[in-house]
DNA sequence: CTCTGCAA
DNA sequence: TTGCAGAGG
């Protein structure tokens, strides 16, 4: 999913204390989605209570949040809403691929074969409306702000930067820098180690800011360019051109300038070009002022325990974390002034 | 994903 | 104290 923008950009390792009292928009679709394929159990079902809802994403953002929160960072979640036409096409593939893991899950798991149930129970990860509102209802409980973008979430994380109403935008995918936002953080978490899939192994995971000015300045390239490359490799908006991947086509567009003259010279076409442009630079938003707020403790406690069964001494102590959330650094941006 | 309990 | 396996809901 997303682009393979990773090989052009210019990463800088960073500790999450660094971000202490800093205000980072998170894509809120990106990181519901990692807690639903990863927050499951070895055969790969995902956490319910005792009436078979699920649970995951609740327990994903209760626990990772409140070690972000504690930290010092000030989050605010951005919802995607309507997608662009040009996605129609990603989306009806996205859900066939689903469909098709599912008969795989439940072929390992009559198998028993625990590790490819899992793998394949992960591609079937589907975000459900009830589990958005679920989401936004345990945000408003702990005084997280949150926004539902008009069209696709990283754009309107991009604009809440632009209009400096947060520090940081964070989201797995690299799309978030076609959008325009320039100070952008992968990885955000606290946690070392990821397991790598179909793999044994271990990797060491830290949260990385791109920089992508200094991206620009080593590429050689401006953002209108590096959308053009992104449109050669293939966007969530169009398929892109065979055999071109990250280093071919930025060598196509330091050549050419932009996508036209190197479509030309490979004897290719891509629809709807200036349409794919003019999503990622044109892209609707909305204006939005987030407020931060207490947590309210009794209500968080009594949502996840009473309705959802989890267990009061854990929840009572992540709840602690964002009670005692200790904001350091810049807490005021020269726009207070 | 993060948390917890236990072994080294 | 650290690392790991297994649980969490």
């Amino acid at each position: 999913m997303g682009i393979q923008l990773g090989p052009l950009l210019e990463t800088r390792k960073i500790k999450v204390e660094e971000l202490s009292g800093q205000r980072v928009a998170i894509d809120g679709f990106n990181v519901l989605y990692q807690f639903l394929t990863s927050i499951r159990q070895a055969d790969g079902s995902l956490l319910t209570d005792p009436k078979g809802r699920v649970t995951s994403h609740l327990s994903g953002i209760l626990f990772r949040f409140s070690k972000l929160v504690e930290k010092g960072l000030k989050l605010c979640i951005v919802f995607d809403g309507k997608p662009p036409a040009l996605k129609k096409n990603l989306l009806e593939q996205r859900r066939r691929r689903k469909i098709k893991a599912q008969i795989e899950w439940e072929a390992a798991i009559e198998a028993g074969d625990t590790e490819t149930a899992r793998t394949k129970a992960q591609q079937t990860t589907r975000l459900e409306s009830h589990m958005i509102n679920e989401s936004k209802k345990l945000l408003d409980l702990l005084g997280i702000p949150w926004v539902d973008a008009p069209s696709e979430g990283e754009a309107q994380v991009a604009s809440l930067l632009n209009q400096g109403m947060v520090d940081y935008g964070a989201s797995q995918d690299f799309d978030t820098v076609l959008f325009g936002a320039s100070k952008f953080i992968r990885n955000l978490t606290l946690s070392g180690r990821r397991k790598l899939p179909k793999q044994q192994k271990w990797v060491e995971v830290s949260p990385e800011i791109i920089d992508l000015e200094m991206s620009f300045q080593k590429l050689e390239l401006n953002r209108e360019q590096l959308i053009d490359v992104a449109i050669l490799m293939g966007t969530d908006f169009n398929p892109g051109i065979d055999g071109v991947g990250p280093k071919r086509g930025l060598k196509l567009i330091q050549e050419f300038g932009k996508a036209e003259g190197a479509l030309e010279k490979l004897g290719k076409e891509i629809k709807n070009l200036d349409e794919i442009r003019s999503l990622f630079l044109e892209h609707p938003f909305v204006d939005f002022n987030p407020e931060w707020k207490t947590p309210n403790v009794e209500s968080t406690l009594s949502y996840l325990c009473d309705d959802f069964s989890f267990n009061k001494v854990r929840v009572e102590k992540a709840l602690e974390k964002y009670v005692d959330a200790k904001p350091r650094g810049r807490q005021f941006t020269l726009g207070d002034f």
